[in-house]
DNA sequence: AATATTCTTGACTGGTTGGTCAGGTCTGTT
DNA sequence: AACAGACCTGACCAACCAGTCAAGAATATT
């Protein structure tokens, strides 16, 4: 039985794990910091979690669906330009609204992707095998220029991912402005520029 | 007086140092890392460093310099396409000689920048604004597309650091395979199809 | 060869870390 | 009200951490 205080605090843990692993990386959180920003016990969040490894699996396992649901979204009867397009501003959005996910991740591939090499080489891979057939398709009717499918994918990613990842970055360069400021208008021009017949 | 002995050392420990920050983070990394990696015991790095921050501060500012030269290198008098692409491809040359130089700097500014903000939104800001400035001529000239200068800046240091930072799931993604094959190619037509007037 | 200097290390310290545990408190049910 | 089960915590522990230190080994200088 899961009970209204189990869901509350899971829930406040989770966020409060997301919160700091996605700053400090894995090793440099600490049960103290995430226990502090629950607002609960260090003992407590470990009454929930069987360990800070456990959180970290939590995270990313709820991450990945979120994280994949934009691709498999993909329509390979539909308009090359606009579904791309349509990708790349799915993957800008969580890039808006999931922040701290996106660090997450990018903490892991950074580190060399220890905790997360299984599902890359299994699902993503495979999606992304997927998703490089259907852009081959498109190029080889002469319904997109010649780009190489895979770096294409990896373009959209390092286009969108890098507002989140490198947002500090950006706001100290545009004086505390929002990361995002301008994102969307330039990045559909650069892709409507990119993808043009 | 330096010595050959401190030369040789102090060389090894920062190579040590690079290796174990670029995939630990800073509070991930411990001197027993690092001190292994090099081949000293752990008294003997902190004599020649007082301080694992000390550590990170040298490999940081001698970053720096590698980091914004390609920046600096930028030609206002030359030809708008060609400085560009030049940009993009001494950056790109950076994630394939220095990539944990890449993750590093990557590191840091996911964790907020904390050691480096001084730095950004000092030296590298006003690098950027001056670029910015130029690129905003080349514009106005009509010798460029009308796209927003800082983000151009912007999607050529994720494209090309993504390279780097991201190699992992790349290397998954693609066998095992150098992230950076086909690279070149890929960016050089990228930036070609968005810089056409 | 004798001396001064630089280099290296084992043993240590005080503080932090992830995790445990016995016992107490709260909450829902009868 | 009384009981069971879920929830919570202070005190604790062993392992690990950055950094110290005294003393020995290697090197350079005379």
């Amino acid at each position: 039985m899961t009970t209204r205080i189990q869901m509350r605090n899971r829930a406040r843990i989770l966020d409060a794990a997301l919160e700091v692993f996605s700053q400090q990386g894995f090793r440099g959180a600490t049960l103290d910091q995430i226990a502090a920003v629950a607002g609960l016990s260090k003992p407590n969040i470990l009454y929930y979690f069987d360990s800070k490894e456990a959180m970290h699996r939590a995270l990313l396992d709820a991450l990945l669906d979120v994280w994949l649901a934009p691709l498999r979204a993909l329509n390979p009867q539909g308009n090359p330009q606009q579904e791309i397009i349509g990708y790349m501003r799915r993957k800008l959005e969580l890039s808006r609204d999931y922040p701290r996910e996106s660090r997450l991740f990018a903490n892991e591939v950074l580190q060399g992707a220890p905790r997360l090499s299984d599902e890359i080489s299994g699902g993503l891979k495979s999606l992304v095998d997927d998703s490089a057939a259907i852009f081959q398709r498109w190029i080889d009717a002469g319904r997109l220029p010649p780009l190489d499918p895979y770096h294409l994918i990896f373009s959209i990613w390092a286009l969108t991912q890098h507002y989140a990842d490198f947002g500090a970055q950006i706001r100290l360069i545009r004086d505390g402005a929002d990361p995002l400021d301008g994102a969307d208008a330039y990045l559909e021009a650069l892709f409507t520029r990119l993808l043009a017949v």
